[in-house]
RNA sequence: UCCGGGUUGGGGUAAUGGCUAUCCUUCAGGCUUGUGGAGCCUGAGACGCGGGUUCGAUUCUCGCACCCGGACCCA
């Protein structure tokens, strides 16, 4: 047998079952918020990532060569892709343009809890609103997903900061201070000691003082605290922003999902206002599950024109560790309307009910490998068949079958002409 | 890329430098020419791959692959 590929997943039916059902519950949700699906393509050129990304993101993608001497990549992720979509027809979209997509992407990565090389995102974007209710228009559609799912305020959270507050924040120390390199010190903080952290705050052009003060500031309860505190109408007005999004976030009925946590950052550099980052109230995925925000400027970066946008990216493996922890991760066992077992010369009676069944729209077996009757019985128990129609010779004789319900196991015989008029005969009817 | 721990039938496991590799489960068939989820019987099915040490390696050793977890990174 050959080896698999490295972090690349094989899903059995009842592995899969979970799954679909999950992306089916996001993508029901989104749907209703008015998200339109998207289909992308798998292969991007490598170019468009280390535009984005630098010269060094090479070595995290599947990158190669194609017959034609192009230099392609798999997709490691939708933003650039579901850019360059909405600069190409950015005349002819109405805006706000919501657009939602559930697909794989790639990352030549080291496996961890939660982390394949091969792994499914649902993207669910909103491009052309700055206002902040498209901002809790995605924090209300993911939180209702959730609930959809199972899970409730006990289980999860959205820690929600903004970057123009900690940009604003660091400017009014020092318009030099490198943004960029405060905010991933910021995004580390929890998982480096004190020292390290300063060190790193300092590095990027902060006094001790200031970083202490910076720290302090990062932590006030409440965005009025912080409000008090603020100099220059970047940061005021980013601090307003925030509060304009919890507000509507209340309108919309989950600001009980939502706390203020300003030191939730996120690695990227091109989120630009809200940023959120769902996490496992329980503490059992150490990790963020998912996360997303606001990022207004990505579009101009790729040509368009300025196009404010907001959107977050379920990530499906950490999202079913969270529900999995929370003892919702959808049990999809085999489930089965009919099994017709057909005994003897009969499989012409046997398969016409077979069809009509299916038409009606059931789920319906037969036998397709003769076997007898006791492996039949066992097979229709198998795939949790819920009730077993018997066709045999004896009842034929007579113009009857027999019906069956296999939860209780008991049996009775119905006229031929009945079962053929029943749309969906059970047991129960006949008994 | 780095660090730690793993890998024995489909799943879960035991033991062993040498005999037919243990047990549970699963699967197939039978006991039962028309009754499954109970029982009994029979059968199928494994030492991750490669090198080294050895008369002999599943066992010791080295390398690789893959799995689990962590670091880095997380677009």
């Amino acid at each position: 047998m050959d080896d698999p590929i490295k972090g690349f997943r094989d899903f059995y039916p009842d592995e899969m079952g979970p799954r679909r059902a999950v992306i089916d519950t996001i993508e029901a949700v989104s749907r209703r918020y008015g998200y339109r699906e998207i289909g992308t393509p798998a292969l991007e050129p490598t170019q468009l990532y280390i535009d984005k990304s630098g010269e060094e993101i090479v070595e995290e993608l599947y990158s190669f060569t194609d017959q034609g001497g192009r230099e392609l990549a798999l997709t490691p992720e939708l933003t650039p892709t579901v850019a360059r979509m909405v600069v190409a027809k950015q005349q002819a979209l109405s805006k706000p343009i919501k657009w939602r997509s559930t697909r794989p992407f790639w990352r030549y990565e080291e496996p961890q809890q939660g982390r394949f090389r091969e792994f499914y995102q649902t993207n669910v974007d909103c491009f052309g609103s700055a206002e902040p209710m498209a901002d809790a228009e995605i924090l209300a559609l993911t939180a209702n997903s959730l609930t959809a799912l199972g899970l409730d305020r006990e289980s999860f959270e959205f820690r929600i900061s903004h970057r123009d507050i900690l940009g604003g924040l660091l400017e009014s120390f020092d318009a030099d201070v490198d943004v960029g390199g405060a905010i991933r010190a910021v995004d580390k903080r929890e998982k480096i000691d004190l020292a390290t952290y300063y060190e790193l705050l300092e590095d990027s052009g902060l006094t001790t003082e200031q970083a202490s003060t910076f720290d302090e500031l990062l932590a006030v309860e409440s965005l009025d605290e912080l409000l008090e505190y603020a100099e220059g109408d970047r940061l005021r007005s980013a601090i307003t922003n925030l509060q304009d999004v919890f507000a509507n976030a209340e309108e919309l009925g989950v600001r009980q999902y939502c706390s203020l946590s300003l030191d939730t950052a996120r690695g990227l550099d091109y989120y630009t206002g809200t940023v959120f980052e769902c996490f496992d109230s329980t503490g059992s995925v150490s990790r963020a599950v998912f996360g997303g925000g606001r990022y207004d400027e990505l579009i101009e970066g790729y040509g368009g024109q300025p196009t404010p946008a907001v959107g977050v990216a379920f990530g499906h493996a950490t999202l079913a560790l969270l529900l999995d922890n929370a003892g919702v991760l959808p049990d999809e066992s085999l489930q089965t309307d009919y099994y017709v077992l057909t005994v003897g010369e009969t499989r012409a009676v046997a398969t016409e009910i077979v069809q009509s069944l299916r038409k009606n729209g059931h789920v319906v077996e037969t036998d397709i490998a003769d076997r007898s009757f006791g492996s039949q019985m066992g097979y229709a128990d198998s795939i949790g068949a819920e009730t077993v129609i018997i066709v045999g010779e004896r009842d034929l004789e007579n113009d009857e079958v027999t019906i069956k319900a296999m939860d209780s196991g008991e049996q009775t015989t119905v006229p031929l002409a009945a079962i053929r008029e029943d749309t969906s005969p059970t047991y129960d009817d006949y008994a």
